[in-house]
DNA sequence: ATGGCGTATGGAATACGA
């Protein structure tokens, strides 16, 4: 008995606002799991009839108005739903569940981390300080991670660590998302954790990978000025078994789309 | 040309994203 998991992971930017072009992913691509960021809707708004249509029957959401928001929707069960709250500021930024894979739970981890503002310096700018603080929180609750179980860790995790995760390194170098101190943290994060970057496992480090393009470019493919900040993270325990990744770039010049393409990661027992 | 746009809230103008 082999197993097969599809799993992909969504910045939508307004679930809501988005559900037409969530529906043409859910069919052209039929992942079994799908987790989503910035949903920017109150629980009680959640449109669950829509997903319940489409074949998703298992649904947990983490939301709150108007902004940030998880949800991981799924056409297999999820079980022990966790929704950490990091850094004490009230926040839907995560959402953890177990899915079954190969006859196993395997720990699926749902993260939106903050954006980080304009200035890269926690003396001016409290919303990079309260990114830095994130992460070594995130750092520090992971360690919990028993890194040979099966686990996976998505989302917008917003920093794009490499120097070909970017258009420009030189560039970006004092932009928030690429600065040395966010990769540097964001490596400490990940190393720590024993996570294997499964994206940069099919794509070598020379290679332009990115995940996200600007709304405000005026041909956003024809200039590609992108960012690799969505990711996947995977534990040791599923080494061998990821069998590719790869970002449906086509969906950021769908209908209304929304500025991040999903990442789509598939599993083989 | 890293913001030239887009979204939520609320019902205009502001906060926020990255």
């Amino acid at each position: 008995m082999t197993d097969r998991l599809t799993l992909a992971t969504w910045n939508i930017n307004s679930v809501r606002l988005r559900m037409p072009i969530v529906e043409k992913f859910l069919e052209e691509i039929a992942p079994d799991v799908l987790c989503l960021q910035e949903t920017k809707c109150p629980d009680a708004n959640f449109p669950f009839n829509a997903f319940r249509k489409a074949g998703y029957e298992h649904i947990e959401i983490n939301g709150q108005k108007g902004y940030h928001g998880v949800a991981t929707v799924s056409r297999r069960p999820l079980a022990n739903v966790e929704k950490r709250g990091f850094c004490d500021m009230g926040d839907s930024r995560h959402l953890a569940a177990d899915i079954a894979f190969n006859g196993s739970p395997l720990r699926l981890h749902n993260f939106y981390v903050p954006a980080g503002g304009d200035e890269p310096d926690r003396e001016i700018n409290p919303k990079f300080g309260h990114k830095l603080d994130f992460f070594a929180e995130m750092k520090n609750w992971l360690q919990g991670t028993e890194t040979d179980k099966a686990a996976v860790l998505v989302g917008d995790l917003n920093v794009a660590p490499y120097e070909h995760d970017v258009w420009s390194h030189k560039a970006l170098l004092k932009v928030v998302s690429h600065t040395p101190l966010e990769c540097e943290l964001f490596e400490d994060v990940r190393t720590t954790g024993k996570w294997i970057d499964a994206m940069r496992r099919f794509t070598p480090l020379d290679d332009k990978l990115y995940t996200w393009w600007s709304y405000r470019a005026k041909d956003w493919s024809a200039a590609d000025k992108g960012r690799r900040l969505d990711h996947v993270w995977v534990s040791q325990a599923l080494d061998g078994h990821i069998k590719g990744t790869r970002v449906l770039r086509d969906a950021r010049g769908w209908e209304k789309p929304s500025d991040h393409a999903p990442v789509i990661a598939v599993f083989e027992a």
